[in-house]
RNA sequence: GCCGGAGUGGCGGAACGGUAGACGCGACGGACUCAAAAUCCGUUGUCCGCAUAGGGCGUGGGGGUUCGAAUCCCCCCUCCGGCACCA
């Protein structure tokens, strides 16, 4: 067990009630274990974890450490994600719809200097990795989504102008022919040169200032209208050698590619809007075969059909990727271009201006700059005696005892680094601290992490798809580059759990269970009014575990009466006979309850295993009721029943076992077996279809032959009557099963 | 727009290509009770039918494959989710 346990909410309870966050979060995790206890849930109390500790903490600083030696680590400036409400920056990851994942607050851009870490190097192998995981598609599909691999290439125009050569990245070099101008993003880094000796340039300048102003959540808007300004200054197509002019666009990213794009406006919508108004020209390389185009006029752009006109030698050839290909090694053997991928993925935004994490282990000194904190000095630990206003700026660093250090190269006076790191890192490798929770020499053992680990089965919500576990897969490839384990994946298996809703009084709808929301069912409540086997084996017998289940008030009784109709059958058992005319299909019934209920946990299937286990509840009833199964075979089928309802309801179950005169707790008995022989039937029902419509059942020996089997299903009258007298063509028969007799004249 | 997932009774949900609706909730009828609760028994997809006789129709819609389709294939609709001015 593991407590995730650094993180705002921690840190904003202290601001809101006056609690430090160090005593909020142990108490926390106090009241959690109590729950978990009335719950009946079990841990492996000796592998406990808590990353706001001190011992856990501090190899999260190791782990940085060693990713800043191998340059996985770094720190730069850029405009990164800043939430006014958290008061911190915020990875790409942790922004949706352009808002904080956490508290929603609109995230604006801000230029600060941040530490980074280097997923981007892992983008080829996260993606590629995808394939062998046995994950949910969906997953795997978001990560590919926020990967983003792009297959293109690098193409270089001259700029005469300025004298430079302006590289631009697309997915489609084969309609270079077709480029008429080209669009910078307002941020490239030669838009003031091309716009020194504009006439207009102040204004142009505004321009690009407010583009650069706009919050991203605007910029990103669907429909947001395309602006652009002509520089005055061309570039060279290399193809044609044509000139062509460079304009400024806000539609143009400078976070993608180069930041530069060459416009095919007859082969991009994108490009056909903006050539139209700004009146640019437009140009076919794709002609398309059924019809004439006048790039003057078109309004649609030719994508994915025609063929290549005025492009020697590649006249004729279709819109395939071998064209692409033909056309990129064309631009190499000139010099003007080269094949290459990108990707969507950015860099690990890891700095957080908040109190409540793991201190970046890292001394400013005014003469070395930046310096590691020694390994030996670790952990580099989080003062307890901080203020917390909920002003801006990291308490931190308004610790001076915290701030105030000596540099660890010279000696002299140094700054400590204040910003602490997303919370994200801390779960990015726990499960092998779990193997050695303890250890104080290292951050795990080596030889019990590739014993035990990559994890077998790792369950998880899907909020976590793009965030924890495509972080915990990157720092897992780490480690492996840093020799430090011998895998490169963390999580074999997935599994995604689905949500609990429950109406909402407050909205008026069904949605998520959660406090926030205020339509939690208290589990505390439940438990006491009908106990935590009633709570356990309702909430698995909800749904599908992975799927989005619904909390029903009312059916919560059905597991309850199940479980007392048990206790009841208990009571009973002294009533039964001494033998009884059933007891074959109750033995039969219990046998197959083992087989159910064994492989539907095997398949994650604990809506049905308990739905099998109510079956054999009802069948013990019935047996006790109209004394039919002898006393022995209805205490065999309640030990059976109890043994394997015991995960499901482990109180009511271990009290039941001891009662029937057992010795030990069920947790240490073993899972019972089932007979394959005792689950075979002498007569079977079997269903007779006249062409393909049910039409009687018969009863036959099991092991009829179907020759046998067909003639009985021939000699029902039920059939007799639906046939008709019309001649069976073919008689399909399935043993055990059905008989299916065709006729010849079939509607 | 691209990609992924899902549509089954009044409700939650079951169904290796082989009896659609297991199991549960709810509802209705009955037993017990002075009464109620609890408990127990029965009925409960829908339509025709006096029927607990028989039959028609039924798994979002339309085609197809098959002796046989909720299940496999194609097209469409709706909902949920991811990505999206990504060149």
């Amino acid at each position: 067990m593991g407590w995730d346990a650094f993180g705002l909410p921690a840190e904003n309870a202290a601001i809101q009630r006056g609690v430090h966050p160090n005593d909020w979060t142990l108490n926390n995790i106090r009241v959690m274990k109590e729950q978990f206890r009335r719950w009946g849930i079990l841990y492996d109390w000796s592998k406990e974890v808590t990353t706001c500790e001190p011992d856990y903490y501090r190899w999260n600083q190791w782990l940085f450490l060693r990713l800043l030696e191998n340059d996985l680590a770094y720190k730069k400036k850029s405009p990164v994600n800043w939430c006014p409400s958290c008061n911190t920056v915020l990875a790409n990851e942790q922004v949706v719809d352009g808002a904080c994942e956490r508290c929603g607050s609109t995230v604006r851009q801000r230029d600060l200097e941040q530490w980074f870490l280097r997923i981007t190097d892992y983008a080829e192998e996260l993606l590629a990795g995808l394939d062998d995981l046995d994950w949910p598609e969906r997953v795997k599909v978001m990560q590919r989504n926020w990967i983003g691999r792009s297959e293109g290439a690098d193409l270089d125009f001259a700029l005469p102008g300025i004298d430079e050569t302006l590289t631009v990245f697309t997915t489609r070099p084969d309609t270079i022919h077709g480029a008429t101008f080209m669009v910078l993003a307002p941020e490239h880094g030669f838009v003031p040169r091309l716009i020194a000796d504009h006439p207009r340039r102040t204004e142009i300048e505004a321009w690009i200032d407010r583009v650069r102003n706009t919050p991203r959540i605007e910029r990103e808007e669907e429909g947001l209208a395309k602006e652009g300004w002509d520089t005055g200054q061309v570039a060279i197509n290399p193809a044609t050698g044509e000139e062509m002019p460079i304009w400024l666009a806000n539609y143009v990213l400078i976070e993608y590619g180069t930041g530069a794009i060459m416009a095919v406006p007859a082969h991009d919508g994108r490009d056909l809007e903006f050539a139209r108004q700004y009146d640019l020209a437009v140009r076919l390389v794709y002609h398309p075969r059924d019809r004439e185009l006048d790039p003057q006029e078109m309004t649609e752009p030719v994508i994915g059909e025609g063929e290549i006109r005025d492009a020697p030698p590649f006249d004729g050839l279709s819109d395939s990727p071998e064209t692409v290909r033909r056309f990129i090694d064309w631009a190499a053997g000139l010099g003007w271009g080269r094949g290459r991928v990108t990707y969507r993925l950015r860099d690990w935004l890891i700095s957080r201006q908040r109190y409540w994490g793991t201190p970046i282990p890292v001394v400013y000194c005014e003469d070395c700059g930046v310096v590691p904190v020694p390994d030996e000095a670790l952990p580099v630990e989080l003062p307890y005696d901080v203020e917390f206003t909920g002003r801006e700026g990291n308490p931190l660093a308004h610790s001076e005892a915290f701030v105030d250090a000596e540099c660890p190269s010279c000696g002299g006076p140094g700054r400590r680094e204040t910003d602490t790191m997303d919370t994200f890192v801390d779960s990015s490798w726990y499960y092998l601290r779990y193997l050695s929770p303890t250890d104080g020499e290292r951050i795990f053992d080596r030889d019990l992490a590739d014993r035990w680990a990559p994890v077998d089965q790792y369950i998880g919500g899907i909020e976590h798809a793009i965030l924890h576990l495509l972080y915990a897969r990157f720092v897992c490839k780490a480690l492996a580059d840093l020799d430090l384990i011998g895998f490169r994946e963390p999580f074999s298996r997935l599994f995604n759990q689905g949500m609990i809703t429950h109406f909402s009084e407050k909205s008026g709808r069904v949605e998520k269970m959660s406090k926030s929301r205020g339509n939690t069912v208290s589990p505390d409540r439940l438990i006491e009014s009908m106990g935590a086997d009633t709570e356990r084996v309702y909430t698995l017998f909800l749904g599908p575990p992975e799927d989005e289940v619904e909390w029903n008030d009312e059916a919560v009784s059905g597991a309850n009466r199940f479980l007392n109709r048990l206790w009841r059958a208990h009571e009973a058992l002294a009533d039964a006979p001494a033998t009884g005319p059933a007891d074959d299909e109750l033995e039969r019934l219990r046998h197959a309850t083992i087989q159910r209920v064994t492989t539907d946990l095997d398949r994650f299937k604990f809506n049905t295993a308990v739905a099998a286990l109510m079956e054999l509840g009802n069948g013990l009833t019935r047996s006790l009721e109209s004394k039919t199964v002898s006393r022995l075979g209805c205490e065999q089928a309640l030990d059976t029943l109890v043994q394997l309802l015991h995960p499901f309801a482990p109180h009511m179950t271990d009290e039941l076992w001891r009662r029937r005169g057992h010795d030990g707790s069920l947790v240490e008995a073993s899972w019972p077996d089932f007979d394959e022989d005792k689950l075979r039937r002498d007569r079977v029902t079997i269903v007779v279809q006249v062409d393909g419509k049910l039409r009687d059942r018969i009863e036959v020996a099991a092991d009829a032959d179907r020759k046998s089997v067909e003639g009985l299903a021939l000699a029902s009258a039920k059939v007799q009557q639906h046939l008709e007298g019309r001649a069976v063509s073919r008689a399909v028969v399935v043993p055990g099963r059905l008989v299916n007799l065709v006729t010849e004249a079939r509607p």
